[in-house]
DNA sequence: GCCAACGTTGGC
DNA sequence: GCCAACGTTGGC
């Protein structure tokens, strides 16, 4: 198998890469879209590298960088009733939505802002740059991830 | 706060 | 199975 490389959207005021670098490692879960689903249970693995991109805030952009560190596995917000994520459709035996952890790799040291990255010709193909994208995980490719890193670096 | 784009729901 | 209505997302 060889790596892949993911984009993942939080909000800031949520879960940051401040939070991340202080629980050391999350589970990555509360994703209620089957297109995203399906990426964590089908495609994401072990060893992946993630961006990890700040949505809904007053300068959207990447923070940093995250890595895989666990299977797919079944997200137990949706069995917990007093959660918002949960779901009733959703059984042990079937479940719905998945999880996975993600570990902190690194804070960047500068922030990459989305109106400098929508400047850069080699990102256009981002889907995260794409009018009306909703997707909170998204795959992006080698070269992308690794021309953000650039961005984010002194 | 606005609004376009998208996903989901539900009536038929 | 279609599609209008609705709710949500997310950049600006």
């Amino acid at each position: 198998m060889t790596k892949n490389f993911w984009l993942m959207k939080s909000e800031p005021e949520d879960f940051s890469i401040q939070d991340l670098k202080e629980v050391e490692k999350e589970p990555w879960g509360g994703v209620r879209n089957y297109q995203a689903r399906n990426f964590i249970r089908d495609q994401i693995a072990i060893g992946d590298s993630v961006l990890l991109y700040y949505s809904s805030t007053k300068i959207p952009g990447v923070a940093g960088v995250m890595t895989v560190v666990s299977e797919p596995f079944p997200d137990p917000s949706q069995f917990d009733e007093s959660s918002s994520y949960f779901d009733s459709k959703a059984t042990q035996e079937n479940p719905r939505w998945y999880a996975v952890n993600v570990k902190f790799e690194k804070e960047f040291d500068r922030f990459v802002p989305l109106s400098l990255m929508k400047q850069e010709n080699c990102l256009k193909e981002m889907i995260i740059l794409k009018k009306g994208n909703r997707l909170s995980i998204t795959p992006i490719s080698k070269e992308e991830f690794y021309h953000v890193l650039k961005m984010g670096k002194k």
